[in-house]
DNA sequence: TCCATACATCAACGAATCTTGTTGGGAGCC
DNA sequence: GGCTCCCAACAAGATTCGTTGATGTATGGA
């Protein structure tokens, strides 16, 4: 129904957008390698700490990474659901084998 | 090496720029059932036609989508391609199974 | 030839996004 | 308590993005 395709249609754009990014990106991409520190993020990217804390927003709320507090720092993590998530849209926007969908107008 | 991954980063931020929008997502969606014109693009999604005409060309600058000349009618259809290369895109986002990627910092 | 249709492109405006500098709060150390 | 460090949040400016309306370019029919 109409409202399902939307929910996951803004949910798409959500997570799309947010990957749409060059510093976030490359948050990503450290966090690969496990969890990460908000100051180990900014002298690695050489980004100043209001703007990866800007983009590291963008990815919490898009529920790509996680935040855990630890004494006066917090780390880091991807959450690797999301990128399921992820996959199974890119899954279901793909062209359907079926070939000749009519010419339903134009002919 | 540095290049080859930013080459990537760039093209990452392009496609996934390209899917994170509505009218773009449902250009996606109506596209799935085969290939259709731009008139009945316009009709379906309700938008204006240079509306319209703009969302395509930033699908088909991002290669996602081909358009096809007929007579007066330019007929859009999917790539496939494109879809593989954001599902290779995305599996190479995906944190490593590893564990305990050590903690470099703050610790 | 003249006109209508289908689509692309351009300019201009408003809105959303990103950056930078600053402020403020919480946690640890003295 | 006072100080420093780590980080989030705010405000203001710059940039990018999306929409709208007008114009331009083929194509085909009368």
């Amino acid at each position: 129904m109409a409202t399902a395709v939307h929910f996951r249609t803004d949910r798409a754009i959500e997570l799309f957008h947010a990957l749409s990014d060059e510093t976030r990106l490359g948050i990503i991409e450290l966090l690969r390698k496990g969890e990460r520190c908000v100051c180990e993020l900014t002298d690695t990217l050489d980004a100043a700490q209001s703007r990866l804390s800007f983009h590291l927003r963008v990815l919490k709320d898009a529920g790509i990474v996680s935040d855990r507090k630890d004494g006066r720092w917090v780390h880091y993590e991807l959450v690797s659901e999301a990128f399921e998530e992820i996959e199974t849209l890119v899954a279901g926007m793909k062209p359907r084998a079926v070939r000749g969908g009519k010419e339903a107008c134009c002919a």
